[in-house]
DNA sequence: CCTTTTCATCGCCTATCGTCGATTTGCGAA
DNA sequence: TTCGCAAATCGACGATAGGCGATGAAAAGG
């Protein structure tokens, strides 16, 4: 069972432009990128390590040490959970909305 | 094209328990139902109408007058676009990490 | 008309987030 | 050892989000 919290936080990691980049950022390169990552996204690089940061904790990246640099690679099991809830949402409510039946409404007390 | 904040708009409507709480009862309830969702999430009604307006400027319910009440129901297409997302970042780095070749590195300059 | 019900909105407060510059740490090279 | 680079961490700031009670507005029913 995924809770709602651990859902709530996997939502957040992706809830910001930065990290959403930083992730296409790690898709689209194919090998190990070090400080390109802070060039692609236009922030300082204190801000760009917290947003790494948060996507490391949320399981969404890894970090492997690389003589100077930081190798990061995606993770993408990680969002399984929240890809499978956003499914479970995706049967539409065919049956209209309010009482199809039509308009007697909330039956009076 | 789906731009990223318009992806991180729809993964913060997520990043809340409450409003995950909010969308379960509403897929699990079928018909109308009015304030039960206060009493569901156990927040103060305030805070419940907040979160309904959020989800709501989300574009991921809708909302029907109906009498005194409000009817909500799901809008789960609102959502595809960040299932699109997810599932494009599925594809693992299967190419290793950092350069598969083995130790020597990073060609020294 | 007035009453009741239901939801939205308004202030207000606290907690968390996002950003930055500055500093520290770790590692390879000289 | 010392230097330089890359990344992480720290401290501080403003902005945003989440929570509440109180109030307001629309509609059904007496």
């Amino acid at each position: 069972m995924v809770t709602d919290d651990t859902l709530a936080e996997l939502a957040k990691s992706l809830a910001h432009p930065a990290r959403l980049r930083i992730l296409r950022v790690l898709l689209a390169t194919p090998g190990c990128i070090g400080g390109e990552i802070v060039e692609a996204v236009g922030l300082a690089q204190s801000t760009v390590s917290e947003h790494l940061r948060i996507l490391k904790a949320a399981g969404l990246i890894t970090g492997e040490i690389d003589g100077p640099r930081i190798c990061y690679a995606l993770s993408p099991a990680a969002l399984a959970p929240l890809g499978a809830f956003i499914d479970s949402l995706t049967p539409p409510p065919e049956g209209a909305c309010c009482l199809p039946a039509g308009k007697d409404k909330h039956e009076p007390l």
